[in-house]
DNA sequence: AATAAAACTGACCGTACGGTCGGTCAGTTA
DNA sequence: TAACTGACCGACCGTACGGTCAGTTTTATT
């Protein structure tokens, strides 16, 4: 399969388009392209699987037109997060809370862009940093950059390594999250906020040149 | 789909038969189960399609077959990794290093059983964590409670927490590996063991009750 | 050399797949 | 009221799917 790609604007759309995107969107996050029919997304949607094509050219173009809108949503979320206000720690602190709410708010699409970053082609991993994370990741290794300068940041650290290691520590609660469920001793599954608060107390604490004395309670 | 189960220890195999597991796993690990057929498989193994249903029941169970083996292989592995010696830092270190180099030596595993683990399926998860996780998990848990019993990690820490840091931190980097080289910036997605010293002094340095001063050169 | 078990194959089956087609119908517009 | 349009559907097409089976070749044992 191809990478999506960049196409026209979004033209107003029937009710039964809409229920169509969205018992796509749904099916597709949980099973996958392959694991998803046509017939299956009609019954879904309600609609026969004729309609489907009357919408849409093809499978393929139907999952590109739904990657499309999922990168427009996606990337208007994630526009203003990196643009917070306060010290270079209060900066990271409400990033790193609001990125994982942003993830939890927007499960399906996030599951759905995660599958096509980490798929293992070159190409599709190409097209979801071009045109989603790219813009996000740069800005935030600028705040660690800019910290770095202010002598703020420990200056034997790779500002894009702890731009990784922050958007991780909440992407990877995020994927994990139902696998935690399953470890009784992992509690914190159970208290995103906790969580947030905690790992970004810890990856503070470990890059700052000065770390801060209010941890966490 | 239901999740894999416990069976019956592995026989003596033919040439072919291991052409079959061998193309299947790499299949399968790219593609995920619907993304494979059986003529596929049959074909990269250089067998007819019959043939794999002689050493398979269906294509379930071959699926059954990878993944406990799979299980197994790297359950053996993972085995002694929490098993360092030395102090609390170097066992952390020894830990989170060969960790890393452990995900990229079987990757094709590790992407199959990471499908598994955060497909969303429950039963799917609990089976990774029962049969393969579980004790790592575990044991890594333990560890950090030790090094907070002996004041050595900070006491507002949740030892689960820790751990879930310290893993994921390896796993994310393993996942986002092939994205992070379209990323101009992260010159670390070239240089693993580079990656795995800040990654490790960062979380010890941000973890411990009094941080090390040996840092990254 | 005889033989039985295991490995293996080509041809085939029923089904579900993605996709097409002729046509219905409600709602503009002229 | 006639022409036209977009939304929608049931029936159908060729293909690839998972799976089966009768029969052949290979291998190990006696």
């Amino acid at each position: 399969m191809q990478a999506l790609a960049a196409t026209a604007p979004t033209a107003h759309q029937s009710a039964g388009e809409l229920a169509i995107l969205d018992a796509a969107v749904r099916l597709f996050s949980v099973h996958g392209y392959d694991g998803v029919s046509m017939r299956r997304i009609a019954e879904e949607a309600g609609v026969s699987k004729a309609n489907i094509y009357h919408h849409f050219a093809s499978k393929q173009a139907l999952y590109f037109a739904i990657m499309r809108r999922s990168a427009e949503e996606l990337t208007a979320l994630l526009e203003n997060l990196a643009e917070g206000k306060g010290s270079f720690e209060q900066r990271l602190q409400v990033f790193a809370s609001a990125h994982l709410d942003h993830l939890f708010d927007n499960q399906a699409r996030v599951r759905l862009v995660l599958r096509e970053a980490f798929s293992g082609d070159e190409e599709k991993s190409r097209a979801v940093v071009e045109q989603m994370v790219g813009g996000l990741v740069n800005r935030l290794i600028a705040i660690f950059e800019a910290g770095q300068r202010a002598g703020l940041l420990r200056d034997d650290l790779d500002p894009g390594l702890c731009a990784h290691l922050l958007m991780g520590a909440d992407l990877f609660y995020f994927q994990a999250h139902g696998l935690l469920q399953q470890i009784p001793e992992a509690g914190f599954a159970r208290q995103p906020d906790r969580y947030s608060k905690q790992m970004i107390d810890v990856l503070l604490h470990g890059m700052l040149a000065q770390p801060a004395e209010g941890r966490v309670k």
